[in-house]
DNA sequence: GTCTATAAAGAGATAGAC
DNA sequence: GTCTATCTCTTTATAGAC
């Protein structure tokens, strides 16, 4: 039966091809410019192809939206490995909004486009890289375990999540729930070390601080105007609302004296727990490139000029390693504008 | 030159009438459905009588933007006599998440859609409606002096800036900066009490706390699944990292001590300051329906049922005596499909 | 000022030949 | 499986009659 198998992986070929070339337009000129002629065009099939392995337009736009999710998990991998969970919480916060920077137009198809387009990577990204989404539950569910126990034992917690990262995946787990539990699981940590007095639940918690996270991710991909400072010194006001003096008063004061430590320092923190370590992450199977890349890409945008009505560029093309989408030639959201009638 | 009057009033009424029904199928049938042919069929004209007025399609949703957002401010109006600075910063948040939910195309339009359109809401509503913009400006700077000298004078403060709305307007102000003037004012008030133990810039402050309001209001807009929480539930958790421990630790506690007081109580907060005054609120010459109903509209959020892959109702049609978007019929952001082919 | 008519371009999706 | 050809439908914008 090879000759059914060689067909099957074709046809797969051809659909990643259509994907690709989906992206690609997506990233160069926007979401509303992509269209079934221009793909077809790209991978030079005639649009009825198209037809044979997707069933409308929305299907692909669905697609691309899991795939871009999935990226979106992948950079939380190595994260999730960090010991303390003030930190881990930190990471992940910087890396969300350094992709969201990255990423411009993948960011805005999933969370910024339309509610179906977000529900289908939030609720089908398995499908895509059900491994990866997996990975990151694990590795977060390790992580929760050891640093109960005590502080400062990063090697042991990623040697296990590393082992987890290796498992057999669970391709069903809803991969909308994966990162939100991260960051539930590394609250759930602090409250059991002290070092947060729950008043409220952290389900919420979590959710109203991506929720900041989000509004400055989006601010800065829409809002020519409002963020006046640079990208990194929100963040950072940002991040110290929430994981500096969070808690009630003193008790959290003094539980986040590590973080306060190098409260003007914006970057040294990923890289400090991450690079050192790459060494293990690179055991876990899983690069730590992204992470690093992560960062380095907020911080790039710091040196954006602080005058309004500029359109922010998103310069972060600089590791061709990464795909990274460059900054849409014609106008994002709106229809393309009729060129000459 | 009763004749050249009368036809210039005419052409304004002609203008108006485009731009209502332009924001009517804005609301009913979302942004992306918005077309020359609709706007033309609704006010029964023909298509080609639009450009007589306008000079594309983009400028009608300019202007339409301009309106949006100064809409917004006045919602902001009655809120900058708010004596107590912490009250008043809560009440902005809450007013402007409640804009959002309770307008959810025009918040699109404005925030959401494209940078161009922002930039047109934010550098172009003086044009609009710049008597509004002036007034919250005002208000916000005659609340700044009483607040700095002592508490509890919201009558005094109340009056000077209810003269200040009725004074003659500036109407060229970048109506852009102004809400955040307010932010910032509010902060200033704070740290001069010494409430606020600075340790950031004030700037940075504002735009980082606008972030966390317009990303609560962007992912309830966008995002089926993820707020799981009800709404208010995340927005009070929002406003007690921003404003209940806000500062140094033991410092904010104390002085937050009045925030603290009703920390459950969800929406009493703005009505308890706004409505006891609602005479010396009229009296300025603006209605004080609309604070209630904003919070009135964002209490009702609440009984959202908290499953997920729901797409959220945006029932705030309850006060006919306010513009409320309803929830569009066709998806929001994308082409409208091919009906039957 | 307003209309009819139409240009110019583009979209998604399908039928049927090969 | 793939293509050609086509259908149906949409859009913005303009020309020229009245």
């Amino acid at each position: 039966m090879g000759i059914v198998e060689r067909k099957n992986r074709q046809k797969q070929a051809l659909r990643e091809r259509i994907l690709d070339a989906a992206r690609r337009i997506v990233m160069r000129e926007g979401f509303a410019a992509l269209s079934m002629r221009k793909i077809a065009d790209a991978i030079e099939y005639s649009p009825a192809t198209l037809y044979l392995h997707f069933a409308s337009r929305d299907e692909i736009v669905q697609a691309l939206c899991a795939e871009g999710y999935a990226q979106l998990l992948e950079t939380f991998v190595p994260l999730a490995q960090i010991a303390d969970p003030a930190d881990r919480l930190n990471a992940l916060g910087r890396a969300y909004v350094a992709f969201g920077v990255a990423h411009p137009e993948t960011y805005r198809l999933i969370f910024m486009e339309d509610p179906s387009y977000t529900g289908a990577a939030l609720g089908g990204a398995a499908g895509v890289s059900g491994a990866s989404v997996a990975a990151v539950a694990e590795a977060s569910a390790a992580g929760e375990q050891e640093a109960v126990t005590a502080a400062g034992t990063a090697v042991a917690a990623s040697t296990a999540s590393g082992k987890a990262s290796l498992a057999p995946p669970k391709p069903d787990d809803d991969p909308g729930d994966a990162a939100l539990h991260i960051m539930i699981s590394a609250l759930e940590e602090l409250k059991a070390a002290g070092r947060l007095t729950a008043s409220t639940d952290l389900t919420v918690w979590a959710e109203a601080f991506w929720a900041t996270l989000h509004g400055i991710v989006a601010l800065n991909l829409t809002c020519p105007v409002f963020p006046t400072a640079p990208l990194d010194t929100v963040l950072n006001v940002a991040l110290d609302a929430w994981l500096g003096t969070q808690g009630t008063g003193q008790q959290a004061r003094v539980a986040n004296a590590s973080l306060a430590r190098k409260k003007k320092s914006t970057e040294a923190r990923v890289e400090a727990r991450v690079e050192p370590g790459e060494s293990h992450v690179a055991q876990g199977g899983k690069p730590a490139t992204q992470a690093s890349q992560a960062s380095a890409a907020s911080d790039k945008k710091s040196t954006k000029p602080p005058g309004p009505s500029a359109i922010k560029p998103t310069d972060a093309d600089t590791n061709p390693a990464i795909k990274v989408d460059t900054k849409p030639v014609v106008k994002p959201t709106t229809r393309p504008k009729a060129t000459s009638a």
